[in-house]
DNA sequence: TTTCCCTGAATGAACGTTCATTCACACTGG
DNA sequence: CCAGTGTGAATGAACGTTCATTCAGGGAAA
């Protein structure tokens, strides 16, 4: 017997299904959620329209897969920089290329659409703050590892300090996309208002 | 012979569409721009569905028009900002309570809607960018006035900061529209961020 | 054959838009 | 005062299209 704490087995239909999930982001990205059919997410795998309910049971279902694939990367991110040597380090090192590289890249590409979206659909608001609490929570996380003290106590202390942070990077993520001036200035500056905060948790 | 400079006259129509404008800006922030019916919007400004088409060609000249409405508000408040006796006095008084107060009010809660919609149509993405280099202007225009440099100089020196502030502010915007947490406290650690960016320009 | 994966046409609902029609009302000639 | 006439605002049903979803069946592997 084998032991599997974390997924029980990458079925088959599973792996299609993540395939067919990274083919349709960048449909979702040109069109938004509203815009783009079943039709064009179809196109967009490369599969017929009616193979596609055989893998997912209707276009919102797509939709909340696709938020919680995303959520378990950022988890897996997480997860490296919390079991690293020094994690704090490692935290800030992950923001810096976030915040400096091309954010417009995969995943977050993604956030401006789920953050509209959420206005109008419960169920993608409940999925993008479960989503949100997750990484505060491992922020707390990284925070209380780096100064010794407990996670309730972290929580107490840093967690305005980790919600700025989130914030920032959120809103430096979402620069740029319209591709007219060029931000890198302004990406450093927010880059030094992150420091400047997680300075408050470890000078 | 009547001399306005500013706006002809506003005829009949155009006081229609602006209450019409007004009363269907909460129904685009309830079900979005693609997610509203034409028959919600009809619902909401209380008029019949084909009424609509007498005041606006289209759907989509609809959320155009919203978006130049709103320009036209930033506008005045600039205009009221550099005439009054301390231009970057009275600028930082109007962002804190921008930033600080009940962002998710009228005007800035449909601009996660618009940064949305910028990605999937170019009429919008263009009207967005027009109203964000207007911003741009204005904040450099304060700017100006403040240190006595010209224009193209306070351009040069500071269209980073400017950048930046316009960030910040949209980002606190954004803040706490899911409204389960205070954000009372991210919210000041913005303000001190800006703050610190506006102290580059006058100490 | 049975089983499984897949297709693309079919379906009804809902969409944005248009249109024939109705309504309210001001103005005229008597 | 009243019929007659013209006007523009307003309606809601109808149009063609597109949507999400379903389904009858094709074709390869076992």
């Amino acid at each position: 017997m084998q032991m599997t704490l974390t997924a029980p087995a990458p079925s088959h239909a599973d792996i299609r299904s993540a395939g067919i999930l990274a083919s349709v982001r960048q449909a979702f990205l040109d069109k938004g959620f509203d815009g783009a059919s079943m039709q064009d997410l179809a196109r967009a795998a490369g599969i017929s329209v009616g193979n596609f309910y055989r893998y997912f049971p209707s276009k919102a279902a797509i939709i909340q897969a696709l938020i919680e694939h995303d959520a378990d990367m950022v988890q897996r991110d997480f997860a490296a920089i919390l079991t690293s040597d020094q994690p704090m380090a490692t935290l800030r090192q992950v923001i810096r290329a976030r915040v400096l590289g091309d954010a417009c890249a995969d995943d977050l590409a993604l956030w401006t659409e789920v953050e509209a979206a959420s206005r109008h659909s419960a169920e993608i608001a409940q999925a993008a703050q479960r989503m949100e609490t997750e990484v505060l929570g491992n922020f707390l996380a990284v925070f209380a590892a780096e100064t010794g003290l407990s996670l309730a106590q972290a929580h107490q202390r840093y967690s305005t300090t980790a919600s700025f942070v989130l914030v920032m990077v959120k809103a430096a993520s979402c620069l740029s996309c319209g591709a007219h001036i060029d931000h890198t200035a302004v990406r450093a500056m927010i880059l030094a208002s992150i420091d400047q905060a997680l300075g408050q948790v470890a000078p």
